[in-house]
DNA sequence: ATAGTCACCTGAGCGC
DNA sequence: TGCGCTCAGGTGACTA
């Protein structure tokens, strides 16, 4: 379940229960996950110095290189005692001496686990993602110079991890919301007083979201510890037919690219 | 180079 | 209860 602001409630929740301990076993269950999982011998009684995030990667280091580990669709990761049975789509088990279990469950198998040696970024999944979207690379005046002589809706734009990483489909369309952008409108066509404002809700609506997620940390080793946006109000996503809180307008559903985007015809140009 | 489509996989929800 | 269809939070690969 996991756009950036999960992703990054899922770093902090593990982050307490494996830092400075060693990894000193793995279990992979189904290594057919996006791409074959396989980890190197090496890593076996290396120590988690760090977990970090990049895009919608984790990023755990070790002290020879780093674990990039993505949720894809469905993935969604668990603390749990070392020996606790697994279920049925819990793929990969990393188990640390402290004995706390990471254990990965990911039903649709579109999420993906990689060893990469120092330095991580140069790792092809990577190496040509685009700034992060709440570190100062990433600005109206940026969007408005990248969005030049491209024809592609907006939303597909910004979705685009070249562009800007960790912008998914709940949040993209949120954002635009929050602008006053409609999502198929011509990227090459927004001003840069309108890129400005989706910057700004991009980061606005990322930031409260990460927030919101926050708040569900003290229980993730939980299996049921969702964090996430069900918690958080959303304005239009999944809101066709629903009225506009803002203006009581009808929300509308269109396909943009081959996913679904809902936006107010009122509040939205 | 860019834009659009397809593919990977499982489960939930719906109409019949 | 079961079948078949559509849809779902991602993103690399492929095609035109």
């Amino acid at each position: 379940m996991p756009e950036l602001p999960e992703v990054e409630t899922t770093r902090r929740g593990i982050l307490p229960h494996i830092i400075n301990s060693r990894l000193c076993r793995w279990e992979i269950r189904t290594s057919k996950l996006r791409w074959p999982v396989e980890l190197p011998a090496e890593l076996k009684n290396q120590t988690v110095r760090e977990v970090d995030r990049r895009a919608k990667y984790l990023v755990i280091h070790l002290e020879t290189g780093a674990l990039i580990l993505h949720l894809g669709m469905s993935g969604s990761l668990s603390i749990v005692k070392l020996g606790s049975n697994a279920g049925k789509h819990d793929h990969i088990d990393l188990e640390f001496e402290n004995r706390n279990v990471l254990r990965l469950n990911d039903p649709r198998k579109f999420g993906s686990l990689h060893f990469q040696k120092f330095p991580v970024e140069s790792h092809w999944l990577l190496k040509h993602l685009g700034p992060e979207p709440l570190s100062p690379d990433f600005s109206g005046d940026y969007l408005f110079k990248i969005r030049r002589k491209r024809k592609l809706a907006i939303k597909n734009l910004i979705m685009d991890g070249k562009v800007v990483v960790g912008v998914g489909n709940i949040y993209a369309s949120e954002a635009l919301f929050r602008a006053g952008i409609r999502p198929n409108r011509a990227a090459g066509q927004i001003s840069r007083r309108a890129c400005g404002a989706l910057a700004e809700a991009i980061q606005s609506t990322l930031g409260e979201a990460i927030r919101a997620g926050g708040t569900t940390l003290r229980d993730f080793t939980n299996s049921d510890g969702k964090p996430g946006y069900f918690g958080q109000q959303l304005n239009v996503y999944g809101r066709a037919g629903e009225v506009c809180y803002r203006c009581k307008t009808p929300i509308k559903a269109v396909k943009t690219g081959q996913r679904s985007s809902f936006y107010c015809p009122k509040c939205q140009k």
